[in-house]
Order: C-alpha cells, then sequence, then structure tokens
DNA sequence: GCAATTAAGTTCAATGATCAAAGAAAAAAA
DNA sequence: TTTTTTTCTTTGATCATTGAACTTAATTGC
C-alpha cells in the first residue's frame, strides 16, 4: 500500500503541466470597455462597483477610452427617482468600427454589416448553389456582397475595418486556411492570405456552427448563461458547444458533429458510410427516402431533396398520416439524439436551429417529452430548450463576432499605448 | 432585410454578460508556485522566463515564499554541462502541509495520505458494504481512515491541513452536501458541516468520477492536455471532462452520465427505467443476465453479480465462446458509446478506467477498431485511447486534489499578506 | 427658498507591484 | 589568470491603482 504510486506520472511534480487562461487577465480599459458594451449603456459609478474597482480607476479608464473615442458619453434624461448627483451613462461609439460577418452556403450567401456595437446596418443575400468553386470565383462572389453592403449603406469599402466569414467545413482558424468545405474544388485552401490581397483588412474565418453559436453567445439567449449547446439542423445536424463563457472549438477544429453520433446500433445507412448515425434519420435524404412510399408523387418524383421535403412537410399539414409518420420517426431520433447531449453534457440550455427548424412537427409537444423523459432522473433539472425560428442573418451576424471581438482588443490595446 | 433583429436579445448591448473566469488572473506569487510544483524543480530564472517576468520579480517573489516556507532552494549537484554560474532549483516544501484524499464506495473505502507536493506518504482501505449507512455511521468510517492513515504515516491528526472525499452520488460542493449518494441512508446529507464537528480542518466533496478526472489532470496523462475526457466503468458508466484545464462539472453537478446515452432506440431496459442506455449492455446485471445461458452455473447460481462476472470472465479467457460472444458484444457497444463521445467533443484523449478495466476484452484491439471507423472521416485525427491498469487508490489521490489546490491558494495568498 | 443629504465624478498624493539596468556571484572556457 | 557566460540580487524608476478629500449636481425636508 506504501508503494502506491500513480502509474504513468508524466515527469516530476504535479498539477496542470500547462497554465490555465485565466493566467493573464484583460486589462482593466478593457474589461470597462466590454462591460459597457454588455450592458449597453452604464455610468461609470455602475461599472466601478460591477468591476471592484475604485471610482478614480473608473474615471481615469473613461477619459482615456473617450479620448481614443471608443467610448462616449450619453445626456441621458429619464431618471425617476434617486438622490445625489445623477450619472453619465456611457455608451461604445458605434460610428468606431465597421464589420462585416458573412455566412457561406451551397444555397444562398449571407451577409450583414454590423457597427462597433453590432448593431446591423445592412444585410444582404447572393443566390449560390451547389456546384464546387475556384478559390477566386469565391473571392469575387464575397467581394460582391461586400460591395453590395456598402452600396446599402452608403459607406466606403476603406471604413470597412474587419471580417468575418463562416464556412460550412473544416478550418484552420489560427491560419485563415480552409481544409475542406463542399463550396471549394480545392482542399486546404488560403482563404485569409488570399483575402488579404484583395482587401486590406483582417480576415476571420470559423466553422459555420461556430458562428452562430457565437451570435447566441453575443446577441441571444446565451449571453447569460456560461454554458450552453446549439444544436444546428439544416442539410446535417451540429453542434457548437460554449464552456465557461467560451467557444469550444474540439481539438482538431472539425466541429462537433451530433449528426454522426449514433443512436442505433447497426441502424439506417448513413451518406458518411457509417450505420446508425442521427443524420441517417435526421437528413433530407433520410426523411425523403420514405416519400415515394407516403405520397402519391406523379411527376414530382423529379424535384430536389429540398423541395420533396417540403412536398410532404406540406401533406403532413394537411392531415396526411403516413407523411406524418416519417416526421414522428425522424422525431424521435431527434429526441435521442439531445437526451445524449444532455446526459453527456449537462447544459442548462440547448438553442435549436437551423433550416430544417420550420419543419416543426420535429419538435412537436410529444417529441420534446419524449426528450424530457429520457433525461430526467430524481435529481437532474430538466434542460431547457429553445427553438430558434430560422434566419440566415442571424450566422452572418455571428461570423462578425470574431471581427469585433479582435478589433475591440487591438483598439483598446492602442488606446494603452497612447494614453502613457 | 434593414429591419433584420435578433430574435431574442437580453437587454441591450452585446457581447456574453458574465465576466469570463479569466477576468481575475492569478497572482504573481501563485503562478510561480503552480509553475514550481508542476515541474517538481525549478530555477528562478526558468520560472522567470517561463511567466515572461523579469529576473528582479523571480528573486523577489521567491524570498517572500521561502520566508512562508512555501518553497525551499536544493543543492542540485547533477549538473553536465553549461556555463555560467549554475541555478538554484526550487521545490515546493512537502512538509509545509498534509491532505488526506479519500474515495467512498460499496465495496470498500479507500484513503490516502499526502504531502503538499501530492506524493502519496500512506494509503489504507476499510471493507465497505452496500447497505445503506447514517451519516454518523459514515462519519465513523472516514474517523477511522483518518485514524489508520495517522497511524502508518506516523504523524498527529493535528498534522493535516485538509480532506477531499469523494462519493458515488450527487453532491453540492459549495454548502458541502450530498445531495444523494447510494451510501447514505437520507438525501440531502450535510456531510462537511457534520464533518466540521468532528475535525478542525476544511472538508472538499465531490463526485468520485470528477474526483478521478482530477487525478488524470494532476498526476496522470492529462497533465499536458488541455482537454481531455475520463470514462469510468465500474457499476455504472460515468464521465469526468476537462476543458481548457479546468474540471468540466456541467450545470447541474450530477455528473456526465455516459452510461445513459442511448445506444439504442427501444434497446434494452436498464435499471434507470429507460431503454437502450450504454449501461443496460455494459453494467454488471446486463453482462450477468446471459450468463445462465453461457455457463452451466450448478450452485454458482446464488453468487453476487460481482463474482458471476468474474466467472464468466475467467470462461472466456479459458476459451468459451459463448462467454466471449457476452463481451464482445458489450464491447461494441461500448465502441458505440466512446464514439459518441469523440463526435460530440472531439478530445485529443480518452483515459478509460474503472474497476471493469480488468476484464480486457471490453478493450480487444477489435473494440477499439470498431470505434476507430466509427469516428473516422477523411479530416479527424484519430483521437487517442488511455487504459488505466485499475487502481482505487488513484481515485483517493484525486480526492486530495480539491484540497491540495485550495490549500495552496491559501498559503500562497497568506504570503502575500504578510510579506508587504 | 435654503440647508441637509445623497450620490457621481474628479483630483492627487501614496502605494505597491513590476521592471530595467547595473552589479555581484559562480561556474566553464580560453 | 583572464574572459565569457549565466544566475541571482539590488536599486531606482515607472506606472497602474487606490484611498481620501473634494467638487458637482441632484433630491428631500423644513
Amino acid at each position: 500500500m506504501m508503494n502506491y504510486m500513480y502509474p504513468s506520472a508524466i515527469g516530476a511534480g504535479c498539477g496542470p503541466l500547462l497554465q490555465s487562461g485565466a493566467a493573464k487577465a484583460a486589462s482593466l480599459r478593457l474589461q470597462f470597455f466590454q462591460h459597457v458594451r454588455a450592458n449597453g449603456r452604464a455610468a461609470r459609478a455602475d461599472v466601478a462597483r460591477a468591476l471592484k474597482i475604485s471610482a478614480g480607476s473608473a474615471t481615469a479608464v473613461t477619459s482615456d477610452l473617450i479620448a481614443s473615442g471608443l467610448l462616449q458619453e450619453v445626456s441621458e434624461q429619464t431618471r425617476e427617482t434617486g438622490r445625489g448627483r445623477p450619472s453619465v451613462a456611457l455608451e461604445v461609439v458605434p460610428t468606431a468600427a465597421y464589420v462585416v460577418g458573412i455566412k457561406l452556403s451551397s444555397r444562398r450567401h449571407c451577409a450583414v454589416l454590423t457597427d462597433f456595437v453590432g448593431n446591423v446596418l445592412a444585410g444582404v443575400t447572393l443566390p449560390s448553389n451547389n456546384r464546387r468553386r475556384s478559390l477566386q470565383e469565391l473571392l469575387d462572389q464575397i467581394t460582391s456582397l461586400i460591395d453590395m453592403l456598402v452600396q446599402q449603406a452608403e459607406i466606403s469599402v476603406d471604413d470597412i475595418d474587419a471580417v468575418g466569414i463562416g464556412v460550412p467545413g473544416i478550418v484552420d482558424m489560427e491560419n485563415g486556411v480552409v481544409r475542406w468545405c463542399s463550396l471549394l474544388q480545392d482542399d486546404d485552401v488560403d482563404l485569409a492570405p488570399a483575402f488579404a490581397v484583395r482587401f486590406d483588412m483582417p480576415l476571420f474565418i470559423d466553422n459555420d456552427t461556430n458562428m452562430l453559436t457565437l451570435a447566441e453567445l453575443w446577441f441571444g439567449e446565451g449571453r447569460d448563461k456560461t454554458d450552453f449547446a446549439v444544436v444546428t439542423i439544416e442539410n446535417g445536424v451540429g453542434m457548437g458547444l460554449v464552456v465557461n463563457n467560451t467557444l469550444y472549438r474540439g481539438s482538431h477544429g472539425v466541429g462537433l458533429e451530433l449528426g454522426h453520433t449514433k443512436v442505433q446500433m447497426d441502424g439506417a445507412l448513413c451518406r458518411c458510410g457509417q450505420r446508425g448515425c442521427l443524420e441517417a434519420y435526421l437528413g433530407d435524404y433520410a426523411l425523403t427516402r420514405e416519400v415515394g412510399v407516403a405520397l402519391d408523387l406523379g411527376e414530382a418524383r423529379h424535384r430536389t431533396p429540398e423541395d420533396l421535403l417540403d412536398l410532404l412537410f406540406e401533406e403532413a399539414k394537411s392531415g396526411n398520416a403516413a407523411a406524418k409518420t416519417i416526421f414522428r420517426r425522424a422525431g424521435r431520433y431527434l429526441a435521442v439524439g439531445l437526451s445524449n447531449v444532455v446526459q453527456l453534457f449537462d447544459p442548462p440550455l440547448i438553442i435549436i436551429s437551423g433550416e430544417r427548424t420550420r419543419y416543426d412537427y420535429l419538435f412537436a409537444d410529444e417529441v420534446l417529452a419524449e426528450m424530457k423523459t429520457m433525461t430526467l432522473s430524481d435529481v437532474r433539472q430538466p434542460c431547457a430548450i429553445a427553438i430558434r425560428p430560422w434566419d440566415d442573418m442571424v450566422w452572418a451576424h455571428g461570423a462578425a463576432v470574431p471581427a469585433i471581438s479582435a478589433l475591440s482588443d487591438k483598439l483598446v490595446a492602442d488606446c494603452e499605448m497612447s494614453n502613457t
């Protein structure tokens, strides 16, 4: 007993070898700025209390940030009660920077222009298609989107300070390389470097599901949660995860593939080649597989899967029992997939989004009830489920987040330099 | 298009509302101390380079920590090469504190005494049983364990500075309350407060799987990973998750229940009442269900499930094909469960531990190969799997981690106070 | 209408953590 | 023995932050 030794100790000592991120804290100016942005408006005294800093520091920091044009005072008339000197609200200067967020997909591209506060100033879409394209073609499409935004918002391209793009695929964020993407002909495409040749501003790319998750963290219901999950149901079924207020990306940047978790040993064949994947029961090809049996298609037989699915949904809504069963079955598998997320991760909230959310049969009360049964134990609180009405713009909005975030870090750092 | 608004914005502003943990960084003294502990030994100059602080700061911090009795210089003779003045290694003073880690279970309790560096000085076990007991009985057993450790290590109880306990159940860490535990008669037992009545030292309690995960993070293969998962196969199947060097506990403190993820829609009945849980194929009752069919039991019929399982394993090892099939089938379901973890979290490493790891049929090459097939895509790197030889002491060792960690924080903070 | 009260914001000397630079110490190499 | 190299220490300087006193601007009560 005395000679117990931990089987595979790595070297001497104990404790984690890698410094946790908490090692280097954000500077006071950045914290202050972020707090004001998060609250929309906040007085110096409010921020001082929240960040537990002295009033003097608040004054100093504020004057620096105002001098750098990042914050501004707001003349706030509305004041019902309270004695003392009225507080002066501060807000982020919206025009301090402009940022573009883009969602690329095979159906249509989507882009928004936001100001420094994240407000959407313009939004445009561009038809896309299923064909794989070259890097140059994609860059042309990106350029078109930016041009359209510039026109709509009546600004100049030079006013834009950064761009974020979410792509359906696998991304090396560090180097701005698209490792694999259904839209591109080639693998390992140097998107960010190529972008830098055309535009004089930084480009941030990431997986599109991650961008949507960031949208929820920055603008949506995730804002007041430290941990939550986002499930996207589109062509495939993806997942985004926020842990400790931070997007978790997994170790290989592949994205979290809820669609390829197995819900049935030796189950239905999935297009990934495996059997029993959730997607094999929830993907469009899975649903349309049985359309011919449920519906008398006639000439509709040759439509695209998407159209077939819409047709099936119409039928189900108008009472076709066979069509309903197809959705019902898919819903049951979805319930299993979601319950697995709850069991494995125990989040306080799962947000479901994506194009397919319009097929509300998937989220019938009975489906959610089923999920609840599958996760409920004596002790577990039920996990909240939020279903987002589908909107492409949200993805594009989320794509702007890394750009806004990096830009704020940089501008606040510049402010620290100059006010020394 | 212009009137796009995020559907459910929470108040004004944007960005996460809760400050991420990075807000308040660890003090330099604490960082310095942690670095020395993590490396076992380190010279001032090494630490200064690693933490990117000046040599002057290193000297100042070191002298404070030495004065407080937390660090000490080591006369290091071994020095092969190098010019200049030889560096003076520093190490944590092992005797600066003593800590006890305890794992409670229905088979046997287990406890270790460690010094301040985490070295195990003594280890003891105490038989347990399946009966539910009162808080007082459990406290008596804890007292016995501590007494035995004190005797073995020839120290006094007063020398112990903190205790950590891992229990199989659901725990409210904050308040030291055991919400539910298979060992206790009652729910919501105030273990830590009751402990405080008997002993004059802090008690830290947590779920046992979390404690094992901490053992891997502090002493095991997880030390050099920022993210990894630990899967425990015992009576049930549990999981621990480390994200960004920090143990992720889930939002309800229920523990991450890999055992109750569904691997088969409408599958085998689980003792939780659901169908298709992984545990329904991997738990002891699942394996022994078919023992009667595979083996001619005779009088062995009335043995405990554990013994039956050992019998089955012996049979399989000596070539019984039917017995082998039982393990083989369980192994296949385990492969599905693990592949789901990989798909959902994409960790670089999964460590498998727990009592059942001795049934190596579960981890036959074909099982791991199957798992690999189920997760492999064109782009995903295979996830490393490490199988820990089972050892109760590791769990107890991990139970000491929160105690050691909290103690270091406190002692270093005291050091900062005194050296002002 | 006028003091008293309350709270926000400002100013400024004091603090203290950290650093840069210079120097002392201890070894190997020339 | 001298030079080089690296570690460690010392010291004065710097800069972010605080605490406390002060100013400003409002409400409340007489």
